[in-house]
DNA sequence: TATATTATGTTAAATGTTTGACAAAATGGT
DNA sequence: ACCATTTTGTCAAACATTTAACATAATATA
């Protein structure tokens, strides 16, 4: 049985994996935990403890391949394959989003917008048009999708995020300031800006 | 000597703080630990342990008066005072987060927005207009600046920042794709959609 | 008013995460 | 070819967080 890896570890992964690419674009061969702990400011133990739930990845003596431990985190995130993306609510939120994903070019490609506004339909966004909402059965038998961005407002995000897992969507990166309430085979990412923007309130105020 | 309190418990207040809003809106005057954790899919233990980092807001046999732990909480998280926010990089995701941080009337204002784009300068979001990054320095004499965001390309963004602090700006709310050195009395509160991204294509693959 | 019920605040146990230490292995200089 | 140095992978200790348990206090009912 294979143990579970922690989202604590997880979530550290995309900036060993951001490291390295800037690494990787230094030109710099290989690297030590000791040497990149001092880069991103973590423990070299910690930074090592991680990397071995996945595999050996470095050599005694030696240290860790840049060229190879960014591709084997790449492959761990599921970067190595094309991730088809829609979008819902096609707003300033949304606008930036799909230019942010489009950005990622070889993991990720934004392939539908939706909206229920008639002012928005028709419009085209980093390459792709605005279609009404209504068309979304239609769109996702003709076209795999794995993963559905939700920027819209709190008030529709949990009914849409209902069809969406109705019409077969099992991944859902949410910008809507609530928690959906989802199946258990449906992964939601969420990223609450004005928590953050509260944690930052906080922090701002214990100095 | 006071025990300070750790980021695990501050991630979790706005959420609390947001689900104390929603029952305050449906007229809900009371709840216990045990009604809300079954709402909020937390453990009751959990809740009452992270209120009790901050004092004891309940009552035993009665539970939490909804209206006052609301209050309570956001004086905690510091949205019982305005905060001035300006803002860096006006593209699509500078406008959107603009739009954003004026939703929170009472907390939060957006009183500037920056960039050095020539196209951009003059226009107007949120009411507030663009102006070019030069008459920075000039609008901080005239203004308080509780926050800065940064919405901006990552290689603009270390160099605008430690411009911001040399100006005394103490906060950043930082979009770029790129981990800030600051000094330490500076608070970075990061934002990294990319992160977010690639934590949800792992947990893809997990299924 | 007495009593059963509810529900907090707090202590202690259980669980999870991070750090330190070190044996084993590879490197690099002489 | 040898030896000092580097550095990993891993084990165990230290630390942090979460959950469970429960004494105490307020409420609600009869």
């Amino acid at each position: 049985m294979e143990r579970e890896i922690s989202q604590a570890v997880i979530r550290r992964m995309p900036r060993y994996y951001r490291y390295l690419g800037e690494l990787l674009e230094s030109n710099v061969e290989r690297i030590s935990s000791n040497e990149l702990s001092k880069l991103m400011h973590v423990t070299a133990s910690q930074i090592r403890q991680d990397l071995n739930n996945f595999g050996g990845f470095g050599q005694q003596g030696y240290g860790y391949n840049v060229k190879f431990l960014h591709d084997e985190i790449g492959k761990i995130l599921g970067l190595n394959q094309m991730h088809n993306v829609i979008l819902i609510g096609a707003g300033n939120l949304g606008q930036a989003i799909a230019n942010y994903v489009n950005f990622e070019k070889l993991s990720f490609r934004m392939i539908g917008l939706f909206d229920v506004n008639p002012d928005k339909i028709g419009n085209v966004f980093s390459g792709a048009e605005v279609r009404h909402m209504d068309e979304l059965p239609e769109f996702l038998k003709d076209h795999h999708v794995d993963i559905a961005a939700l920027t819209l407002p709190k008030d529709n995000a949990e009914a849409v995020a209902a069809e969406l897992v109705d019409l077969g969507i099992t991944a859902i990166w949410n910008f809507a300031h609530v928690d959906l309430e989802v199946p258990e085979n449906v992964v939601v990412q969420n990223v609450h800006l004005s928590d953050s923007l509260m944690q930052l309130s906080y922090n701002i105020t214990q100095i």
